[in-house]
DNA sequence: CCCTATAAATGGAACGTTCCAATAAATCAA
DNA sequence: TTGATTTATTGGAACGTTCCATTTATAGGG
């Protein structure tokens, strides 16, 4: 029976034969109400079609059950899983949130930010955008709306942050280039105006001068994170006099840029130039050769986002821990030449 | 200057010393208004770090402004991109789309729709759960509000479908592979309760009758549509007296899966064994080989389907017309030994 | 049988907007 | 000057809910 006009608790209320306030009552699921009463309701409510009004109820209720999530990258998996770690824990907490894709574009993302504003969120979990300036978030702070960035932080912003360890994954996989007997390194791909890349090019640099490489044989080539982008880096690299035998890139596109540049020169990935990934896409395991990456469990961050946006709306508050998580170098066949490992994943490091 | 309390259109009137009305026509940008009257209220706005109140313009104005994208996995980057082609027809109609994913579970799709009509949607854009009962969408229908499918399809149902020619790509490809001479195919992964899979297991038919393959010559072995599906698929295959010499997946990440296997078992992709793939993601072109597969172009499907949706909405009407996108097979290296094409990407076909 | 305590149900105001009808001010034609 | 017309602005009702303060019915204690 599909009226035009859509049903509310007044054409259940008449049809049940109670007050409006009553069904209000059953709809909210309150012990006030007689058994029986509710039953007759809930039928009325089945008889007419009726459909709950959110946006009348918010209009009383100060705050909605809506939670934002903003995502600069849906395309690329590792955001993308992210967001679905994210959407577990919401679920099981019987909320339903809202995604919505920036495209790594500032000016969308602040469209975004204003929709999600005015439609009355009730907390905020945002990867943002790239180039985002540090008054993006001003007037969502005001408004005292709880917002958490997860996988990236803004430069000088008090809002909590979940990301993996970026500097410790950066080091670890130095390290174990350096430990393969390499002795001129680089660091492919990514730019400066993300915090992200100086917290790996920081572990990556820390792990050099820790374990003894001049500073002239450490290299740094910044480009796009795509696999354009890792091309382009090997063909810079190894354009020069005396070129690197081993990379650490931004992130694993950047690394199957590297391989496939490689390949088209006739060189192997692995045996002739050692190559590392960052984030561990689940295509690393099955690439030829297998990549050698940081593990950075993205929908495990996306759960632990999503825990402490609730724990913030449940206590009201705007301010949180942040909480850095651990990385794992999974080793497999992309760097250097040693027999051993070959075939054969292994796993070490494991960071607080 | 941030108050507790949010502002409402009566405190930017008194900040103004204008009338509510007037403060409402300037946020609708009524042409009504004296320029130099918007301008004072447009500065009160900003003074008082005004928020508009969608959720209480919507309670008058019969419909928002809302619509919701629905998608099975948005892990799959084949449907990301589909979301991504609509987002970007909705941004440059002033739009912002919520999404949300329901990670081909119909139970959680069932939530997600039910919050998204409490919501008060004005048209919703989805891509099916798998299992999706026929009657999910009903309560939607008699609301009526718009929806359109976009890549899936309902067994029996009245809603406009946006979807590639599933069929004729796959005639195509299987078309192909008997032109390099095989004479003894498969069609690998997917399974029965998707419309998709009818439609392309028909294609691979109808062009093996017509094309004079003996129907025990032509083996389907349904399967999960992941790589461990394809290498499941090839095991299976491999194990008969006969085995059949090409494959046709249901999609790439099938076909990556049997390319997989292959290699595991010494044999390589191409001349040892043909595969075609389907849907043409982005990593197919960066494989090794690169993988042949049909193109279905998602982000123009999505494009599509939110044209559709916005002029659905703009009519009012709940009807339109299906949509079925036109395909590309896009020729690579995994298939045939044919030493001609090797290396050299070409396409043929391109259905209406 | 009356008074009080408890349980169940209810009416009214409020939430922040839009839109219509009405008013006030300014302009114009005669 | 007067009435008609146009231009700007305004008050009030309505949208569908929640929640508080009441009312009404039911039961219990003396």
């Amino acid at each position: 029976m599909a009226s035009r006009a859509k049903a509310t608790i007044f054409d259940i209320a008449r049809e049940a034969g109670v007050s409006k306030s009553t069904v209000s009552l059953v709809l909210q699921g309150s012990g006030l109400i007689r058994p029986e009463t509710a039953v007759k309701v809930r039928k009325a409510i089945e008889d007419v079609g009726y459909v709950y009004n959110r946006g009348a109820a918010n209009l009383r209720k100060a705050h909605s059950n809506v939670i934002g999530m903003v995502i600069n990258d849906l395309t690329n998996p590792f955001f993308a899983e992210l967001a679905v770690g994210m959407e577990r824990v919401f679920q099981s907490a019987g909320i339903v949130p809202f995604m919505a894709n920036t495209a790594e574009n500032p000016v969308r993302q602040e469209e975004v930010l204003k929709s999600l504003m005015e439609q009355g969120v009730a907390g905020l979990i945002v990867s943002p955008a790239r180039g985002t300036t540090p008054g993006a978030f001003r007037r969502l702070e005001m408004a005292g709306v709880p917002i958490v960035f997860a996988m990236r932080r803004l430069p000088e912003s008090r809002i909590p942050v979940i990301a993996p360890d970026n500097h410790r994954g950066a080091y670890f996989a130095t390290a174990h280039l350096i430990g393969k007997g390499h002795r001129r390194l680089a660091f492919f791909g990514g730019s400066s105006d993300l915090v992200v890349y100086h917290e790996r090019v920081g572990g990556f640099r820390e792990a050099c001068e820790t374990l003894g490489i001049d500073t002239r044989d450490m290299l740094v080539i910044e480009g796009e994170t795509s696999r354009k982008g890792g091309i382009a880096c090997l063909e810079t690299a190894l354009a020069m006099a005396e070129p690197p035998t081993a990379a650490l890139c931004f992130n694993d596109a950047v690394a199957f840029g590297v391989m496939l540049a490689l390949r088209k020169r006739g060189l192997e990935p692995g045996p002739d130039f050692a190559v590392v990934g960052f984030d561990d896409v689940i295509e690393a395991e099955h690439y030829m050769p297998a990549l050698t990456s940081v593990a950075v469990d993205s929908p495990g961050l996306g759960e632990r986002a999503a825990h402490v946006m609730l724990k913030m709306i449940q206590s009201g508050t705007t301010r949180a821990e942040d909480h850095i998580g651990a990385v794992n170098l999974v080793i497999r066949e992309s760097c250097g030449p040693d027999r051993r490992t070959r075939n054969r994943a292994a796993v070490v490091g494991g960071a607080a």
